[in-house]
DNA sequence: GCAGTGATCATA
DNA sequence: ATGATCACTGCC
């Protein structure tokens, strides 16, 4: 069973993607071999509110493509190194993304972002498998208990609040 | 523990 | 134009 994730699946509340996102499959064709990788870690950033959100702080160039439709890819560059990729959620108008942080045996946002060799070409394409990266669901059934949740990394400044929130998900056992 | 690295944004 | 900040990684 191989289903391509459609736009349906991204419009709803970044909290619920970025939980079911787990055990689905990035894959990237952009290179001459297709790779395809389990996602195993994500976060969500989950919306106007969520002060460790990027578009917290309102619409700007680099955050624009979170208050376009859900579907698309925000990948931005931080710490002048390293590319992060997300992919936006729910209503147009509304920011919301998802990080995605780790996949098969890559643990780590900017080591995924590396190795499927993503950057600022992708920042507002959709996820489809016209443009080169894509998730799909491969019929890997998560249950509740193995999903692990804790505190997002690396938003400290955002608040006790919202710093401690959890909104990272990750699987057991990988 | 912390340096490296440059886009981005606010301030002027 | 300048300065602060940063959803990280790798090496000490």
């Amino acid at each position: 069973m191989k289903k391509v994730l459609n736009q349906a699946f991204f419009d709803r509340p970044a909290e619920i993607v970025a939980k079911e996102l787990l055990g689905k499959f990035i894959i990237s064709n952009a290179g001459k071999d297709e790779v395809s990788l389990m996602i195993n870690e994500v976060e969500a950033y989950t919306g106007p509110d969520d002060l460790a959100c990027h578009a917290s702080k309102g619409k700007t160039g680099r955050t624009q493509v979170m208050f376009g439709p859900a579907g698309f890819f925000y990948v931005y560059f931080v710490y002048g190194i390293h590319w992060m990729l997300n992919v936006v959620t729910g209503k147009k108008g509304f920011p919301a993304a998802v990080l995605i942080r780790g996949a098969g045996d890559i643990h780590g946002p900017a080591r995924l972002t590396n190795f499927l060799k993503i950057g600022k070409e992708f920042n507002g394409k959709s996820a489809e498998p016209a443009n080169g990266l894509w998730f799909e669901n491969r019929g890997v059934i998560i249950k509740p208990g193995q999903i692990k949740k804790t505190p997002r990394i690396g938003v400290d400044y955002a608040g006790r609040v919202w710093a401690q929130k959890p909104l990272r998900f990750l699987l057991r056992n990988i």
